[in-house]
DNA sequence: AAAATCATCAACCGCGATCGC
DNA sequence: TGCGATCGCGGTTGATGATTT
């Protein structure tokens, strides 16, 4: 036998929830409950299927839904649960009170799964690295934007000489259309490549054991102060430059070498 | 300013599991 | 025990707003 489709009744609304019928559907089950979603509908004067009906409360209007973005926590409790329990969405709801596993599944499609790739390949280009240049630890920065105004782009050298794997050139590519760039190490043979920096701009790093310093002058407008030092196992983790006009950026700061490590500016 | 593209998320669909007669 | 009805889950779609070109 084959079922029919439960919306697929004459007459039957479907799309959008308008305010009325959330009304209808909460002060009903304020009520009476929701025993029977099939005939839930009919009783609360709903022209919508059970199913409809249910997937309306379960994902929106139920007392206990926390709305608002993902916390930080959330979001790492979600990649952890997503690793030992794979696209089980309602058993990683179970774990986040106030979540739905439609909310926690459309936030992994569109967030962490993405960041986890770039992880992903952080770290390929970590190990490809340590085995062309051996262990010593040094940085590679790569922005990330700290809103959605920010995008990032890298640029990589045409010459694949090893030392070039040093040469990480990001561009931190406002929606104004200006460009920053940030360097980790001084790569000369780079520059043509970006000829709208100044030079007065680029910034050095240095490595002096387990501590990176920011050595010249930016220009004035680009003066920038960074955020406290965090301590790093080996791998990645985040920084933030604050730029006394106003922009904030935030990027990556990866540690090659296996040791863990404290950084500071 | 308009069109194209992208990102987000609510809602739908189909299927397997479970219930209950 | 069998079978239809219902539930719940995970995958997918599509409307909408934001961003980029």
């Amino acid at each position: 036998m084959v079922r029919a489709p439960c919306c697929e009744k004459m007459g039957l609304k479907r799309g959008p929830w308008t305010p009325e019928e959330d009304h209808l559907l909460v002060s009903y089950i304020q009520k009476h409950g929701h025993g029977n979603w099939r005939a839930l509908p009919k009783q609360a004067g709903l022209l919508r299927c059970g199913k409809s009906c249910r997937l309306r409360w379960i994902n929106y209007l139920r007392p206990d839904i926390k709305r608002g973005n993902f916390t930080a926590e959330e979001e790492e409790t979600i990649i952890k649960l997503h690793e030992m329990l794979g696209n089980r969405w309602s058993a990683i709801a179970a774990k986040l009170p106030g979540r739905t596993d439609n909310e926690i599944k459309n936030v992994w499609h569109t967030h962490l799964k993405k960041r986890l790739q770039k992880t992903k390949q952080a770290d390929q280009l970590i190990n490809s690295e340590t085995k062309t240049r051996g262990s010593k630890p040094h940085l590679i920065k790569r922005s990330v934007s700290s809103s959605s105004t920010v995008t990032t782009q890298s640029v990589s050298s045409s010459s694949t000489s090893s030392s070039d794997l040093l040469s990480s050139v990001f561009t931190l590519r406002e929606s104004n259309g200006m460009n920053m760039c940030i360097k980790s190490e001084d790569m000369d043979s780079l520059e043509p490549i970006l000829p709208q920096i100044e030079e007065s701009f680029w910034s050095e790093a240095a490595m002096d054991d387990n501590s990176i310093a920011m050595n010249n002058e930016l220009p004035a407008h680009h003066q920038c102060s960074f955020e406290p030092v965090e301590s790093f196992q080996q791998g990645c983790g985040y920084n933030s430059i604050n730029f006394d006009d106003g922009m904030d950026f935030w990027y990556d700061v990866f540690i090659r070498s296996g040791d863990s490590t404290e950084l500071t500016f």
